[in-house]
DNA sequence: GCCGTTTTCGGCCCGACTGTTTTCAGTCG
C-alpha cells in the first residue's frame, strides 16, 4: 500500500493539467487558479500529500479543501482524477501544449483548435508558416512570427545555479554603485531570495540621472547582447549567458519597488490579498487606502512592511509559505547566519581520488576561515588496506601544530544496495564523525536503505540525502517523513549539502526535517580549497528553510555537538 | 475551488505590455 502512493510531483502535475484543460474549456478563472495553487502547494509539500488526503488531513492545508482532497484520493484509488480523464477525452492533448508557447493563452489556443481545427504543435507550425493563423480576427503576422520563433528555439534552457548568479549579480551591483549617477542599488528577484537556481538577475536602483545608468549598463565590456534599453529599464545578456534586468525607480517609492521586484509572486499575491481585507490596495508604486484614496510610499522595505502591520521579512522567507502570518504576529525566526558556523563537517582531500588539495591544505584553509574544527571525510573506498591508519597518522602529526583548532577523524561511507555501509564496524568505531550517503542505485528501495543506515550506531549524519543533481537528475524517491522520524529516534543528524548543484536537502524538506525535530548540519562537501566558501550557499538554503542557529548542529562547539550526536 | 475580525455567499492582487485595435482583450510577471 504505502509503497504505491503517488509522488507529490505526479499529483501536482495532474492538477496543473486539469487547470489547463478547464481553462481551455473557458471555465471560470478562479476555479482554475485554485487548482494551480493547489498544484504549487503540493509540489513543495515535504510529506506525501496522498497520505494526508487518505487520512483526511490534506484539507487542513491552506488552498486545499474537500473537493481537491477527494480528487487526490481519486489519484490514489484509480491513478487519475476523474474530471481529468473526462476532459482528456474531449480535448486533444496537443492543444494543451499550445499554452507553453509565448503569447498563446487559453483563449487563443482554444480558437485555434475549434475554429481552425488544429490539434497538434506540428500542425500549428504549418498553419503559421502558411499564414493561416491570421485569418482569425485578432491574430496577425506578429503572432505567427512569435509562434514560429518560439518553436525554432531549443527547448528549455537550463536554469542558472545560485553559485554562478550570486557573485555575478553582486559584481554588477558594485559596478553600478560606483557610477556617479546612482544613489541606491540593490539586487532583487529570486537571487535576492537565494533560490537554488534562477532564470534572470534583477537589479533595482535609484539615480539622479536614470538614463545615464541604464546606458552605462548596456555599454559594459562583458555585455554581449542588449535586449531592451530605455530610460528607466535595460536588459542585457552577458557573454556567459546571464541575463540582467535593471530598473531605475524614483527614490521615494524605492521600498515599494524593491519589495515588489523581490517577490516571490506567491508572497506578493498573499500580501496583497491580506491588504485588500484591510481596505488597502498594494502595488509596486505604493499602498493606497481604498476609502480615502491616500497613497503611502516607502523609501525602505522596513517602512513598507511596518505600514502593512508586519515585521520586516527576510527575502529568503518570502515564498508565501506562512511568513506573512508569522510576521503579523511578530514571530519570525531569527535565521542562522554564516558567522554562526563553528566548523565544516564534510570535506575531501587528495586521500579521495577526486580531491584536489592535500589534507594539510584543506585543514589550514578551514582554520583560516575562522572555524574551531573540521572533519576530514574522505570516501571509505579509498581508505582500505592500511590507508585509513596512514591518514590518521597524518592527522595525528598535523593536529598538535594547529591547536586549539581541532581536526576530526571522519569518513564518508556509501550506503550499499542492501542498506549496509562500505566500512567495517572496527574502523568506524575509531572515527570522530561518520557521514553516510547514497552514491548509486538510487532507485533500489532507497528509503529502506537509508533507514537501515541510520540504525548503524556509528553513522552520525546522512550526507546529501536525496542525491539529486540540479539540472541533471531529480534525486531518489524517499519517504522523507519516515526518514525524519527515524532520524529523531536514532539521533542521526542530516546534512544540508552546500555544493552548488546539490543543495540537498532542499529548502522545504530541510524545513520539514527541522519541524520534525531533526538536527541539521550545514557542510560543504568540499573537494578543493575554493569550495569551502560554498558554506554561504548552504546557509542560504537553511535560511530558506526557516532554520535558526539552534537547529543547526555545527553552530555548536565540538564539545557541545558531542552531546547531540550518537555516543 | 477556497475561504471568513464585514461574509457559509460573494468575493478572489496589480499593473504593464502587446498586437490589433480605434477602446481593449489577452497575456505576462
Amino acid at each position: 500500500m504505502a509503497a504505491t502512493l503517488p509522488r507529490n510531483a505526479q499529483v501536482a502535475e495532474q492538477f496543473d493539467l486539469l487547470a489547463d484543460l478547464l481553462e481551455l474549456e473557458g471555465e471560470e478563472q478562479f476555479r482554475v487558479i485554485a487548482y494551480r495553487r493547489a498544484a504549487d502547494l503540493i509540489r513543495s509539500a515535504a510529506g506525501p500529500i496522498a497520505r494526508l488526503a487518505l487520512d483526511g488531513e490534506a484539507k487542513k492545508l491552506p488552498g486545499i479543501g474537500k473537493t481537491i482532497e477527494s480528487k487526490i484520493v481519486q489519484i490514489v484509488d484509480s491513478g487519475e482524477i476523474e474530471a481529468l480523464t473526462k476532459r482528456k477525452a474531449r480535448i486533444p492533448s496537443g492543444v494543451a501544449e499550445f499554452l507553453r508557447l509565448p503569447a498563446l493563452g487559453p483563449k487563443t489556443a482554444r480558437r485555434i483548435w475549434q475554429e481552425l481545427g488544429i490539434t497538434t504543435v506540428a500542425d500549428l507550425k504549418r498553419a503559421a508558416e502558411a499564414e493561416r493563423l491570421r485569418t482569425l480576427p485578432g491574430l496577425g503576422a506578429k503572432t505567427e512570427e512569435r509562434i514560429l520563433r518560439a518553436l525554432a528555439e531549443k527547448p528549455q534552457e537550463k536554469r542558472t545555479l545560485l553559485a554562478a548568479a550570486l557573485p555575478a549579480v553582486q559584481a554588477v551591483v558594485d559596478v553600478l554603485r560606483e557610477h556617479p549617477a546612482s544613489t541606491q542599488v540593490s539586487e532583487a528577484g529570486s537571487v535576492r531570495r537565494r533560490t537554488e537556481t534562477v532564470r534572470d538577475l534583477d537589479i533595482i536602483a535609484t539615480a539622479s540621472d536614470p538614463a545615464a545608468l541604464t546606458d552605462y549598463l548596456t555599454k559594459l565590456r562583458w555585455v554581449s547582447e542588449v535586449e531592451a534599453h530605455g530610460k528607466t529599464k535595460a536588459t542585457v545578456v552577458s557573454h556567459d549567458g546571464l541575463r540582467f534586468d535593471l530598473r531605475v525607480v524614483p527614490p521615494d517609492s524605492y521600498g515599494n519597488l524593491l519589495q515588489h521586484f523581490t517577490g516571490s509572486k506567491r508572497h506578493n499575491v498573499a500580501l496583497r490579498e491580506d491588504a485588500v481585507r484591510r481596505g488597502l490596495s498594494v502595488s509596486e508604486y505604493g499602498v493606497k487606502d481604498v476609502e480615502s484614496g491616500e497613497v503611502f510610499t516607502a523609501v525602505s522595505e522596513e517602512e513598507l512592511y511596518e505600514r502593512l502591520g508586519y515585521q520586516w521579512i527576510p527575502p529568503e522567507l518570502r515564498e508565501g509559505a506562512g511568513e506573512l502570518e508569522a510576521a503579523r504576529r511578530g514571530e519570525l525566526p531569527k535565521l542562522v547566519e554564516v558567522g554562526d558556523l563553528r566548523g565544516d563537517l564534510h570535506m575531501h582531500s587528495t586521500w579521495s581520488n577526486d580531491g584536489k588539495n592535500t589534507l594539510e591544505e584543506m585543514v589550514h584553509a578551514a582554520r583560516d576561515r575562522g572555524y574551531d574544527y573540521v572533519a576530514v571525510t574522505d570516501h571509505a573506498h579509498y581508505l582500505r588496506e592500511g590507508r585509513f591508519q596512514a591518514q590518521w597518522d597524518e592527522i595525528a602529526e598535523l593536529a598538535p601544530r594547529l591547536e586549539p583548532f581541532r581536526i576530526l577523524r571522519g569518513v564518508e561511507v556509501s550506503i550499499r544496495a542492501d542498506g549496509s555501509v562500505d566500512m567495517s564496524d572496527d574502523d568506524l568505531a575509531g572515527c570522530d564523525w561518520v557521514m553516510a550517503s547514497l552514491h548509486s542505485a538510487f532507485d533500489k528501495s532507497p528509503t529502506e536503505r537509508v533507514l537501515s543506515a541510520m540504525e548503524n550506531p556509528h553513522v552520525d549524519c546522512l550526507g546529501h540525502l536525496t542525491a539529486r543533481k540540479l539540472n541533471r537528475r531529480g534525486g531518489a524517491d524517499l519517504a522523507l517523513d519516515r526518514v525524519f522520524e527515524k532520524a529523531v529516534d536514532t539521533g542521526t543528524l542530516i546534512e544540508i549539502n552546500s555544493q552548488p548543484d546539490r543543495l540537498d536537502l532542499r529548502d522545504v524538506h530541510a524545513r520539514a526535517a527541522a519541524e520534525a525535530g531533526v538536527q541539521l548540519v550545514i557542510s560543504t562537501d568540499s573537494h578543493e580549497l575554493g569550495a569551502l566558501a560554498y558554506m554561504e550557499l548552504g546557509v542560504a538554503q537553511a535560511r530558506r528553510a526557516w532554520l535558526t542557529k539552534k537547529q543547526v548542529a555545527n553552530t555548536r562547539t565540538w564539545r557541545q555537538l558531542l552531546k547531540l550526536k550518537k555516543p
